[in-house]
DNA sequence: GTAGGGTTAG
């Protein structure tokens, strides 16, 4: 019995402070046992110091253990600490052996956990602190236990502040003690601090360490070394620096990381690690992610090899999904598109040809989006219907049972936005035929985005029902959204835009875009929601839409809206209007007014505000030379009125005159943003 | 130790 709990204790004891503490159902080592008879002994007045000292190491083997008291879960230090207060209060302070506080000590740094929300290492601190008023001076051991208290608690991992404590009792220990074992333990701790902690600096800090601890390794005594001083140095220690250097956003992270990962594999193979201790995945696996960050693919392909190679010498080391898809991710993030995307289909076929063979490196759902991304940011043709593809084959796995490939609404998000920036023939009916099939689904409900992006395939759609189907989403959104109060469903700014965009393009009504308009500034005006705050491109769209009336009965009508939308773009401290405004308002006069009067003062009047704006494009100019009288155009571009100038010459001008060629004040606003 | 959706016009 006891045998098989000092074996679980070992383990509980590694390093590994990523399991989380198991909850001991029964007194299985006797430890409440021996508080009870401590207990009575109390109570008859015959205890000893030497009878807590039993109870309290009776617990400290127990390790990162807990159980249940009271209903509540204790733990080795709960118990050591209330031990040791009863103790002192039988006793007085200075009564107490050094040797006793040190157990308490240790027992905070054992059970230190690394979100650390018991707060032992504060504990260990304030223990320390006390017995500094007690006795005059503390042995290194006390202090030890601190630091590794703190370098196992990792709460203000931002703030960096754990580090800096242990740091601090780092210091603080090496001008006590010479004392190799000590140094070599103090230096690991502090270096898993910094391997964890993501404040400034803590990949540097880290490096100092493994130095000092690779120095200090060359120096030891034989002494320490029966002692196991050199086995403190090894492929854990290693993992830590990696780590710390991986994290690290600067570009030189993945260099370092990556060296120290050979130095690490150099020396695993030449037999200096301790029995048992061999390079970690984690630790290959940070070093790729690294190399992904800095989108170099090749470099974290490499370490993939050299992962595959060195397993064969290991007994727990094998590549896992994450690895493949910290490639694959990496590979997506590189320069050259289309080697990234045949790369990457690649590696997921070998996912998918070989997990048979190892499991660990079944493809994922992160391993499909990363794919769909390949595809969607390639320049292939059917972009959109691969990425459809690749979401299918996700929802086949799906439906047959595999939970690790759960199709999101973000990835049909992603598809439907690939048909809206594709030119696929029937990327609306596409869009359409997805967002029904979200509607099915329980799984992945659309959002505003899928009405955001299906209305965008709308708009580029031939179909004269576009528009209506568009108003349709639109309300449909809302009416979702408003049974829902689900705020992802709530229209937007970008929502309206969509559907307006789709009214220009098909010679929608200019009546029904401005009421969107005037819709969408009310919401505005009630909510101040900044997500509903109309832009630039809401109005000029308003203006495009305008322009585009066909129907001679409705011109005048649209030709009111645009002048009522322009007037409100010049007045309005939400808009201003820019070089869109200008050359769709001028297309409304060119379009809307008949030749005559009229129109030229609109087009003239029009024509000088843009100049003055600064905001005459390659479009304004355009709008302004075709379709008005030609002398209008000499007049408005400066053109020398008193030259000799012939007709033809005079036309040629016009005809091949550009923005560049007009005085700069003239367009040096057009690219502003 | 691996991410991710709409950024629009003429």
């Amino acid at each position: 019995m006891t045998r098989v709990l000092k074996l679980n204790i070992d383990e509980h004891l590694s390093r590994d402070r990523a399991v989380r503490p198991k909850i001991l159902d029964t007194d299985i080592d006797g430890a409440e046992r021996v508080l009870t008879m401590l207990n009575h002994l109390i109570d008859i007045n015959a205890a000893t110091e030497e009878s807590f000292r039993i109870a309290m190491n009776a617990f400290l083997r127990r390790g990162r253990f807990r159980w249940m008291r009271h209903q509540h879960v204790t733990c080795a230090a709960d118990q050591i600490e209330d031990l040791l207060e009863t103790l002192i209060e039988l006793k007085s302070p200075s009564d107490v052996s050094i040797a006793t506080y040190n157990l308490a000590l240790e027992a905070y740094a054992v059970c230190s956990t690394p979100r650390g929300e018991r707060d032992y290492a504060r504990r260990a601190e304030s223990l320390v602190k006390r017995m500094e008023q007690v006795f005059e001076v503390l042995p290194v051991e006390s202090y030890k236990h601190v630091l590794h208290a703190f370098a196992w608690q990792q709460a203000n991992l931002e703030e960096g502040e754990c580090a800096r404590k242990a740091c601090e009792l780092l210091k603080l220990i090496e001008q006590r003690t010479e004392d190799g074992l000590t140094l070599m333990q103090c230096y690991d701790w502090t270096l898993e601090v910094w391997s964890k902690s993501g404040s400034a600096g803590s990949a540097s800090e880290a490096q100092v360490l493994l130095d000092k601890m690779k120095t200090l390794n060359l120096t030891l005594s034989t002494n320490d070394i029966e002692n196991g001083a050199h086995l403190i140095l090894d492929a854990d220690t290693y993992c830590n620096a990696i780590l710390a250097w991986a994290k690290n956003s600067v570009s030189t992270g993945a260099v370092r990381a990556n060296d120290i990962l050979l130095e690490m594999v150099d020396r695993f193979n030449k037999g200096e690690f301790a029995p048992g201790s061999e390079p970690s995945l984690i630790a290959f696996n940070g070093v790729m992610a690294a190399w992904g960050r800095q989108g170099r693919a090749d470099m974290a392909e490499n370490v993939l090899k050299l992962m595959d190679e060195l397993r064969l010498k290991c007994t727990n080391l094998t590549p896992d999904a994450i690895s493949y898809n910290s490639v694959i991710h990496a590979y997506l993030r590189s320069a050259d598109k289309e080697l990234a995307l045949q790369k990457v289909s690649e590696l997921v076929k070998f996912m998918e040809d070989n997990y048979h063979k190892q499991p660990a490196i079944k493809p994922n759902g992160f391993t499909y989006s990363t794919l769909m991304k390949c595809w969607i940011q390639s320049d292939r043709e059917d972009v959109a219907e691969q990425s459809e593809a690749t979401l299918m084959r996700m929802q086949r796995l799906w439906d047959s049972g595999d939970i690790s490939v759960q199709p999101t609404n973000r990835m049909f998000n992603m598809v439907i936005n690939a048909y809206a920036k594709g030119n696929s023939r029937d990327a609306a009916r596409k869009a359409v035929l997805l967002l029904e099939s979200m509607k099915q689904s329980e799984l992945c409900q659309p959002d505003v985005v899928t009405y955001t992006s299906v209305i965008e395939c709308l708009s580029k759609s031939t179909d004269p029902q576009s528009a209506e189907k568009a108003e349709e989403l639109l309300s449909e959104a809302f009416q979702r959204y408003q049974e829902t109060k689900d705020n992802t469903l709530r229209p937007n700014a970008r929502t309206f835009a969509m559907v307006i965009l789709t009214l220009a393009r098909t010679n929608g009504s200019a009546v029904k875009a401005r009421e969107l308009l005037v819709q969408l500034l009310e919401l505005y005006k009630e909510t101040n929601d900044p997500d509903l705050r109309p832009n630039e491109y809401l109005y000029n769209y308003v203006l495009n839409c305008a322009a585009n009336t066909i129907e001679a009965s409705k011109k005048i009508v649209a030709f009111q809206i645009a002048a009522m939308t322009y007037q409100e773009m010049r007045k309005s401290n939400l808009v201003r209007p820019d070089s869109f405004t200008y050359a769709f308002w001028l297309k409304c006069c060119n379009n809307l007014i008949p030749p005559g009067d009229l129109r030229k003062k609109c087009v003239e009047y029009a024509f000088e505000e843009c100049r003055k704006e600064g905001l005459v494009s390659k479009e304004v100019l355009l709008r302004l030379t075709q379709g008005n009288p030609p002398k209008l155009v000499d007049k408005l571009l400066d053109f020398p009125q008193n030259s000799k100038a012939s007709d033809t010459k005079r036309s040629a001008y016009r005809r091949v005159i550009k923005v560049q060629d007009l005085p700069r004040a003239w367009s040096r606003n057009v690219y502003r943003k």
